[in-house]
DNA sequence: GCTCTGACTTGCTGCGAAAGCT
DNA sequence: AGCTTTCGCAGCAAGTCAGAGC
């Protein structure tokens, strides 16, 4: 019997971290530190509508649907990857800008393809990469906070040129007049000179036929930017239009433009720009603007969009072309206000199969209990967690018999958790793992192809005539909730979601996804195009939160924002020092408020906090920046400040730092009166810090720091000379590097649980090499004396050997001691810190692009099939990039 | 000016497949 | 070949932030 079992719903309803200083990043030791228990979402208006408005052309041009052939073509692309390293990329450029025309034309017609903000802030590559932290990395110890703000990086006239020129941004930036989003705005329409930066990237295919280009797969070349084979047969989705204004628009092959050149027209026009800046110093500027905040925030923007105007029409003709896409900062892509797509199509979405009763009987006081399926259901999500933590911890088991209860009903012989023996149905469920285990490869391979075929259709949407995958199709399955540290709502049952509980988003006139159970219907079918979700349903242990469905990461509309998001970061190293600036200033205001946030936004800025909003009580009790606790901070001697508290995830952060002087001042203030759990900033909030900090520079807000700290902290160190000879050495220096930002991110992960052996085992091995090389260097002296080696200690005799053969098998296994003896180390580093995390979401994928172009290190090296999908927009970036 | 909530990003874990090792 | 370790990825929880509404 199966159980659809769509319960009524009503029924559970109840119910890090910074840049570069590395005097501030974790201390290993802090690091090591594990669980203690267990947006530019919205683009910079100016940045969306330009991609924006180019991709909507493209769509408008393009859009028509792919021939059922060229979707099979594409299918059988598949995997055909990865063959193109570092070597190749010239070549693949060649390919591309062979293939990029005709396809331009075919879908690119927008006039917004020559404008190019988001380029144009590609174009900053020569500016000075932050003036202030010439070393900050490199000298293991030299504190951010240190007074070096401003000093010159110690090289190139390059940088020296761009310090002046961001001195003078800054020197005369009177922005009393004309609002930091005019200046963003104007600055990004107005460089324009990066345009010819870019080589032609336009990947797609010259078919003509192709009607529906396709993004995102995770099989198909993960190249598909740069490679021709992976696109072949299909459209790719216009990404590198959405972004790049870069490429010219209708032009087969674009000869690269000498950079050096480029750049110098870049830096006139950035110099050009900054002579416009205002004259008063933002710290000035900030003044009248704070002591009325947040009220002024509106007026501000007003302001902003009327001067920016001005501003505009003083500049070039182009300018004024560029404004076009500009013009107004909150109109996105495509024709309307704040549109995402102009068509979407899908199929909505799939869900976890029917229960199906096993029919286990667990125990109830020793006896076997009858359980209708329903009740069994529940029962069985619970012994399949019997032997993890979840299982022990009295709130999941006390959430969970709660929701149990009520399935069981009032008058069911279960009543006590503590006579329940779940461990039959345990056992059914490690037989049925075995069994699955054992299944031949055959099988298993048929059972996924079979899984495959049911989910294809699921896979794909069409947005905007292009193929893009689709991430999360499938409806979560009902379970336990697994929350993470101690919340408060772990164990509560997550009921079955049922089609009447999902809302679907969808294109006027595409086809309404079926409904794939018979007798039932989406709850509503939206039209909503400014929104990038495909279907949502409301979250079964919060109400009031939703799970989405949306598209991949490898989409070109997650692409998009991923790139607007490190521009944005880019961005804040033109303000940094301004900010800095003016914090520090701010430390001994005396208005409470004002110091509350300059002393917040020195400890984002310096430590990569989050920015830390408040929660409700039936979440887990963790804190951010702005919801630190008194206990949370502890004022040490010689002007240290110990951080503890649970983070994200209930991660704990726990670490120690030198701060300024008048930071430590303040947060002894802040302390002073209050108790351990009071608010340690009781004037604060993140709404009040993030409109503090817009006034700082558009778009700004804290989570913008940590990406900002991050790929800061990449560049800087992977630009540093180094002595690597070999890919091995190369790859070491990039994961020392992502290890950094791991640091000062607090990404941590679990110790594997075998992680101990796994130690003991190579210390073994080291153990055995070594007496192996004593043995060697006894033998050694004996062939020198010409006599023969001493016999190997399980008794047997050693054939003679030249002493020479002897020393080099010496020299060998000394290498080989010193390899393992380093591996061993990392890995014991490494235990506890998560890598991943920083690559996929912190660190700008330029930057590991151009280092592995002009270090020759194939990318796929650093980045997985996966990544290299979702940065696919990056895959053209110039080796000379800087962040 | 505050709360609520919608929309989106960030982040860790666990599982299965692939790769590495003996 | 069989076992161990690593890797990739799906899954889904938990953040951030903007804007509507009061």
């Amino acid at each position: 019997m199966a159980v659809h079992g769509c319960l009524n719903p009503n029924v559970f309803d109840n119910g890090d971290e910074d840049d570069t200083p590395v005097v501030f990043r974790r201390s290993s030791s802090a690091a090591k530190q594990s669980q203690v228990n267990s947006s530019v979402k919205k683009p910079l208006p100016s940045q969306r509508q330009e991609g924006s408005s180019l991709q909507n052309s493209n769509l408008q041009k393009g859009k028509s649907v792919l021939p059922e052939k060229t979707l099979a073509n594409k299918s059988s692309t598949r995997g055909s990857t990865n063959s193109i390293s570092l070597t190749d990329w010239s070549r693949s450029s060649e390919l591309k800008s062979a293939y990029g025309a005709s396809e331009s034309k075919l879908l690119i017609k927008s006039p917004g393809e020559s404008s190019g903000d988001l380029d144009d802030l590609d174009s900053d590559d020569d500016k000075p990469l932050c003036a202030r932290y010439p070393n900050s990395v490199q000298k293991s110890n030299s504190s951010r906070a240190s007074k070096d703000f401003g000093s010159l990086p110690p090289n190139s006239s390059v940088e020296e040129k761009a310090k002046i020129a961001v001195k003078k941004h800054y020197d005369n930036d009177s922005e009393d007049e004309v609002p930091l989003s005019a200046k963003f705005g104007v600055k990004s329409g107005a460089d324009s000179s990066s345009k010819n930066l870019s080589i032609s990237n336009d990947q797609r295919p010259p078919s003509a036929s192709i009607k529906v280009g396709q993004n995102g797969s995770a099989k198909r070349d993960p190249y598909n930017t740069l490679s021709l084979k992976s696109s072949k047969g299909l459209n790719k989705r216009p990404l590198d239009d959405v972004y790049s204004s870069a490429r010219p628009s209708s032009v087969k092959k674009v000869k690269p433009v000498d950079p050096i050149k480029v750049k110098q027209e870049s830096k006139v026009k950035e110099e050009e720009d900054m002579d416009e800046e205002d004259n008063v110093p933002l710290v000035q500027r900030k003044k009248p603007a704070s002591s009325e905040r947040p009220s002024s925030n509106k007026k501000v923007t007003k302001v902003v969009s009327t001067t920016k105007f001005k501003k505009m029409t003083k500049k070039s003709k182009k300018l004024a072309e560029d404004s076009k896409y500009s013009k107004s900062m909150k109109v996105p892509p495509g024709s309307g206000e704040g549109q995402k797509w102009t068509t979407l199509v899908h199929s909505g979405v799939i869900f976890p199969p029917p229960y199906k009763p096993h029919g286990v009987k667990m125990l109830y006081n020793g006896q076997p209990v009858d359980l209708s399926p329903e009740q069994e259901e529940v029962a069985t999500m619970f012994a399949v967690m019997k032997d993890t933590e979840y299982a022990t911890k009295q709130k999941f088991i006390e959430n969970f018999m709660g929701d149990w209860k009520v399935i069981l009903g009032r008058n069911h012989v279960i009543k006590k958790f503590e006579l329940c023996d779940f461990t039959p149905i345990y056992e059914w469920h490690l037989k049925e793992k075995e069994k699955k285990k054992q299944m031949t490869t055959e099988e298993k391979k048929a059972l996924k192809e079979e899984k495959l075929k049911q989910e294809e259709k699921y896979m794909w949407a069409i947005v905007d005539g292009v193929k893009e995958k689709v991430g999360n199709f499938r409806v979560e399955p009902p379970g336990l909730f697994r929350g993470r540290g101690e919340h408060p709502k772990m164990g509560k049952l997550k009921r079955r979601i049922c089609p009447s509980d999902i809302t679907i988003n969808i294109g006027k006139n595409a086809p309404i996804p079926e409904c794939a159970i018979p007798g039932e219907r989406w709850k509503e079918v939206k039209h909503d195009n400014t929104v990038t979700w495909l279907a949502f349903w409301n979250d079964p242990i919060n109400p009031k939160e939703s799970k989405y469905v949306f598209l991949a990461a490898s989409s070109s509309l997650k692409g998009q924002s991923d790139k607007e998001k490190y521009e944005k970061a880019r961005m804040l190293k033109n303000y940094i020092k301004n900010i800095r600036a003016t914090y520090t200033k701010d430390f001994t205001s005396k208005d409470v408020t004002k110091r509350q946030i300059s002393v917040a936004t020195y400890l984002i800025d310096k430590l990569a906090l989050r920015a830390g909003n408040e929660k409700d009580d039936d979440e887990a009790d963790t804190v951010g920046c702005c919801t630190l606790k008194v206990e949370n901070v502890t004022l040490m001697p010689e002007n240290k400040l110990k951080f503890d508290f649970l983070g994200k995830d209930s991660i704990r952060y726990e670490n120690t730092v030198a701060v300024e002087a008048g930071v430590y001042k303040a947060v002894g203030q802040f302390q002073s009166g209050k108790k351990g759990g009071d608010d340690l900033f009781d004037k604060l909030d993140t709404s009040k810090l993030n409109t503090h900090l817009k006034e700082l520079m558009p778009g700004l807000t804290a989570k913008v720091f940590r990406t900002y700290n991050a790929s800061f902290t990449l560049d800087d160190m992977l630009t540093r000379d180094t002595k690597d000879d070999n890919i091995q050495e190369k790859l070491k220096i990039y994961h020392t590097a992502n290890r950094e930002v791991a640091i000062i991110c607090n990404h941590q992960r679990s110790v594997s649980k075998t992680h101990d052996a796994q130690m003991a085992r190579l210390d073994d091995k080291i153990a055995e090499l070594k007496r192996g090389l004593e043995e060697l260097n006894v033998d050694l002296s004996r062939a020198k004396k010409g006599k023969p080696p001493v016999r190997s200690p399980d008794g047997k005799t050693k054939k003679n050997m030249a002493p020479e053969v002897l020393e080099k098998k010496i020299a060998q296994i000394l290498t080989k001691i010193d390899k393992m003896e380093l591996d061993r180390q990392l890995k014991d580093q490494n235990k506890n810190v998560a890598l991943g995390t920083s690559k996929i979401n912190y660190l700008d994928p330029r930057i590991t692009v151009a280092w592995c172009k002009r270090r020759e290190v194939p990318i796929e090296k650093i980045f997985n099939k996966s990544l290299l999908a979702k940065f696919a927009w990056a895959m053209d970036v110039e080796p000379g990039f800087k962040f």
